[in-house]
DNA sequence: CCTTGACCTTCCCATCATGGGAAGCCCCAC
DNA sequence: GTGGGGCTTCCCATGATGGGAAGGTCAAGG
């Protein structure tokens, strides 16, 4: 079918053009992401210049680390002509929070070990503060104590 | 069964004293990071307090972010009275770099969004400089532009 | 003694985003 | 017409956790 329906390619060919592979192509379409493509005569999903654009916009709204669902919000304004950009921006801030808020937790973690890591002399003898620690800490804060 | 057998409770009340939830204590077992624990005659899994402290262990390296397979090492050197400290900084460190990469990743998003959301006007009209973003960005960078 | 309610057991299913693989059809080049 | 690679669907797995059903057990109270 290539080259016969014009400009439509095979869902290889749009994976390797947008850097999203086959099967999540298929699984965004099966979760209602993307809209079902045209098929060719054999059954073959044929993707034109507009999917491609949906394609690389949800990658580069996954590599921004949006969920599924954000994601499909933010197609949803974007084929909107009538949204306003505030919804846009609420979506995007959310994310940013949410971000600020996972990096702090993985601060708080590394704050930690990197501190009792520091403690401990790393040799041939057993004596460990990071084992004392996580045997014998009171409670699981995860900030480095102060 | 309660004290029947002395001092071994049962997996809810090693719940409640660990925090760690019913559900995961078997889990774990079943994944073999803990022993089986002793049954009572009715079937129900015993607790001792050996038991509580190596709960309490599983749950202070969870909270540290450590994946099952790293706090399994853990724990193994944990009993192993002639392990190496470096054994166990070596993990630890490990673990650092690997959340500190994390964040970094993080990071990177967070500061492109905003970046993005900083330049958004947010009232009610349409254009967004996020979504042209999403749409136009040439590649999947998620760095903010130096 | 029997009921009630809380607790335990096992087993299965769902999440979220992704990959692996099998069985079978299709297309193109030789 | 044959071979190899690409496409289809379907099922399974991950990691760590929760939800829930069906059924056994225990302790307290009538």
């Amino acid at each position: 079918m290539k080259g016969h329906e014009p400009g439509r390619i095979t869902i290889g060919e749009a994976a390797r053009l947008t850097g999203v592979s086959a099967k999540m192509i298929r699984y965004y379409e099966s979760i209602g992401l993307l809209p079902a493509p045209i098929r060719a005569e054999s059954g073959y999903r044929t993707y034109g210049a507009a999917d491609l654009h949906t394609l690389r916009f949800v990658r580069r709204a996954r590599d921004l680390g949006f969920s599924m669902e954000a994601i499909g919000d933010l197609l949803a304004l974007w084929r909107d002509r009538s949204r306003s950009s505030a919804q846009v921006k609420a979506i995007a801030l959310d994310h940013v929070a949410a971000l600020r808020r996972r990096i702090a937790e993985l601060e708080g973690m590394a704050g930690t070990l990197s501190d009792l890591a520091e403690r401990c002399c790393g040799d041939e003898r057993p004596d460990c503060p990071i084992l004392d620690d996580l045997a014998e800490r009171p409670d699981a804060g995860t900030s480095p104590r102060p």
